[in-house]
Order: C-alpha cells, then sequence, then structure tokens
DNA sequence: TAGATTGTTAATCGATTAACAATC
DNA sequence: TAGATTGTTAATCGATTAACAATC
C-alpha cells in the first residue's frame, strides 16, 4: 500500500526535486542501485535523512540491498505529480515569459503552455516556439471552456496583483508568480512564488559577512 | 555597537530580503513607524519572530514605540549589503540572461551588469540596455583588470560546470545558477541557485495533494 | 505617569540525526 | 548463512513561540 501526502512537511516537500534530479542523473550514468549512504554522498543530505524523508511515502528500498535508481525515480516522479498533465497560461510575455515558454523541460515533464497574454502591441502575435502570445484582454475568452491549472505571472510588480486576481476569476488551480512581490491570493489556490531578488540579496549578504570576516577574523 | 553576522542562521538571513521588500512598501505608503505585531499581521511572521529576527543584528525598536520604518528599512539594506556595490557578468544571453540583464531593479541596488558572454553568434553584438553580449571566449580576457563579484550562469544545463568553473578562474567571489544543475564549486564561493523547476515540481505536487484529498476527504 | 511595545529568556515545537532491530 | 542496509524508534538539535521584565 502506497502512503502518500499525509502530512509531510515542507521540508521534505522541498527535497523531493532534487532526489529526482540526482537519480535522473544516475538513471543516466546507468547505476541501477544506491544506498542511503552513496546518495548521501553525492546529493549533501545525511543518509538517515533520506532514509526518513522517503519513508514519508513509503518504503521504497530493500534491506541489505538499497534502492532501485529507476524505480525510485519512478515514485518520486508519481510523489510529485509529474505523471499528470497540466495546462498554464503565462502572463507578460517578455523576456522572463519568453524563457519560461522556451523551456522545454516543462512541456516534456506535462506543463503545456497553451499562450502567452501580453498588454504590449509589439509583442502580440508572435509565436514562442508554437505558443502564441495573445491580447491580455482575450484571457478571459480564451479560458472559457478550457481548464487552466497554473497561471504564471510574469509581468512587473504593478500589475502583479491585478493579474493574479484576474487568474483567479478563470479560475486557476496554482498562480507561479515570478514578480517582486506578494500578491494575495484566496486560502485554496496554491501559490509559489520567485522572488529573484530575495536570492540576489542573500548572495550579497553573504558576500558582505565574508568580507567582514576577512577584516575582523 | 551594532553586531551583524555573528552565527545568524540562514532561515532568519532568508527572511530579511521580505521585510526589506515589506518596510519599502511601508515607506511608499508614508507609514513611518510600525510595531512588530503590526508587521505580523501584514507580513505574515509572529510579533515574537520579527522580533527574534531584528535582534540578530541589533536592537533597532524602541519600547512603547515599535520601529521607525525608514530606520529599519535603512538598517536592513545595510546588513544585506545593498549599500554596497557589485559588478557581475551573465553568461548565457538566452532570454533568462536577458531578463536578468534587463531588470533595473537589480542596477539601483548596486548590482551592475558588466557585460553579458554567449556562445550563439546571432546574439553576440547585440545590447540589452546598453550591456553589450560578447563572445564567451572574450570572458577571460575582458575579466583582467576588473573585479568581477558575481557570476550569472544563465545556460543550459550541460554547460553550467564549465562555465561555472570558468567563472572560478576570473576569480568570481559568488555565482548565481539557473541552470537545473547542481554544480560543483570551492568552498569559499558562494553559491546560490534557482532551480525554477524544482519550484514548478512543488507546485505540482501541491496540486496532486489538493486533488487526492477532495477524493478521499 | 500609564500604556505600549520592545528585547530577551524560557518553553515548546518540529526537524534532523543517531541507533538498532528487522530483514533481504 | 553472513553482511549490508533498510525502516523506524529514540535522542538531539535548532528554530519558533510564549512570556514577561525592562523601558520608552
Amino acid at each position: 500500500m502506497k502512503k502518500d501526502h499525509k502530512d509531510v512537511s515542507m521540508a521534505v516537500i522541498r527535497r523531493l526535486p532534487k532526489y529526482h534530479r540526482r537519480l535522473k542523473e544516475l538513471m543516466e550514468k546507468d547505476v541501477t542501485r544506491i544506498s542511503s549512504k552513496e546518495l548521501s554522498g553525492m546529493i549533501g543530505f545525511t543518509a538517515s535523512q533520506i532514509r526518513q524523508d522517503l519513508n514519508c511515502f513509503g518504503g521504497f528500498g530493500q534491506q541489505g540491498y538499497g534502492y532501485d535508481v529507476s524505480e525510485l525515480y519512478t515514485e518520486i516522479s508519481r510523489i510529485l505529480g509529474l505523471t499528470e498533465h497540466y495546462n498554464t497560461v503565462i502572463v507578460g510575455a517578455g523576456n522572463l515569459g519568453q524563457a519560461i515558454a522556451n523551456y522545454s523541460n516543462f512541456e516534456k515533464k506535462g506543463f503545456h503552455v497553451l499562450a502567452l497574454f501580453e498588454k504590449n502591441p509589439r509583442l502580440i502575435g508572435l509565436k514562442i516556439r508554437d505558443v502564441p502570445v495573445l491580447d491580455i484582454d482575450e484571457l478571459e475568452e480564451f479560458a472559457k471552456n478550457k481548464s487552466v491549472d497554473i497561471g504564471v505571472i510574469c509581468t512587473n510588480s504593478e500589475n502583479a496583483q491585478d493579474v493574479a486576481d484576474q487568474l483567479v476569476k478563470l479560475p486557476v488551480k496554482a498562480v507561479w508568480n515570478f514578480a517582486p512581490v506578494d500578491i494575495i491570493l484566496p486560502e485554496n489556490i496554491v501559490q509559489e512564488n520567485v522572488h529573484l531578488s530575495d536570492s540576489l540579496f542573500v548572495i550579497s549578504y553573504l558576500l558582505k559577512m565574508q568580507r567582514d570576516e576577512q577584516q575582523n577574523p
């Protein structure tokens, strides 16, 4: 029996994509089995943590043997929901929106981009890898009779909340926000923020720390 | 006396940019003072956590009053090192590299993009907001006599480690990696990864969970 | 001054690590 | 079988929350 989604902590969930990535690499190297200890060596988590993490979802290993790489990869793919298909729309067809639309790996994993939406007339009408850039005013009409799972916000901060509200009305089930603001969404909508500046500011902090340490050792 | 950088946990550090962002918003609304309780209401951390976080770096508040918004903003900017100037180079001038080069907010915060580097001849010679796109083979020569603080990797996975190695040789002090692989760097180099697919996969997981819950309530 | 709110210590909670019996 | 390694429970560690005296 597969136990899934009990109440697994977000800390564990955020490690799953890394397992997924590493197992993929192992498969490409034709490694067929791996122990938690070996995996620990390459992934940087303790062997204990790896076993704990995996056991949130089921016993995928075998005592005395370890884990079958291919099987574990398949399981984690399933746990992450990568065996499903998702329809997405991207709002904002600037460089970032285009970058995401162009990222063919997402398509491979089942994330299909239906269209990009823009207000800049220069961009409307373009095609990004066969995906049309449409007028933002057409969004509501476009989404009728379609099931849109994920809305991606690639606009500037000023428009992000407006766009979020429009997406919620479609409705979408999740919002992937790249604008550097904290948008407000209904509780039941999955929200994931990618605040690039936060990440850059952490670099800045760490560089400053390093500099200070060199001065006062 | 300002206590900085003792051994503040990464959990705290990763919250700092969010304080920074919210305080900016408050300043724009001409709010001059705020209590940890009020801030808690808008930012979603407990008041207790906010006070704990800030006290890692010093006592910026005043009993009975709260915090001076503008002063706290300035302090957090300083703690994050945003009062410094950083030179950056971006390797990979595709949509993502261009998006980052175009992001004028970074420039405002002191992150100056010296140049982008590309191997695709169609892109070499372009200018992104006055920033030239140069041949990747010119990187080493270009960096001579220049102090490059941050190298940004916007290439595909295949080239990411090579590029990282080149950046380390320049040298750079930090690597900001957008390729969906785990690159290996010397210990003393600051590394920050933005794995977009990880973020998307977490959305996928949460959507799947939500679906499952609706079926087995 | 009285009221409000911090800074800080103590208590709780949760996540990570260690240990080991189960078992392949 | 003996050796290896898991799954799982217990111990530890760290982070968050609660409480309250200090003080503006």
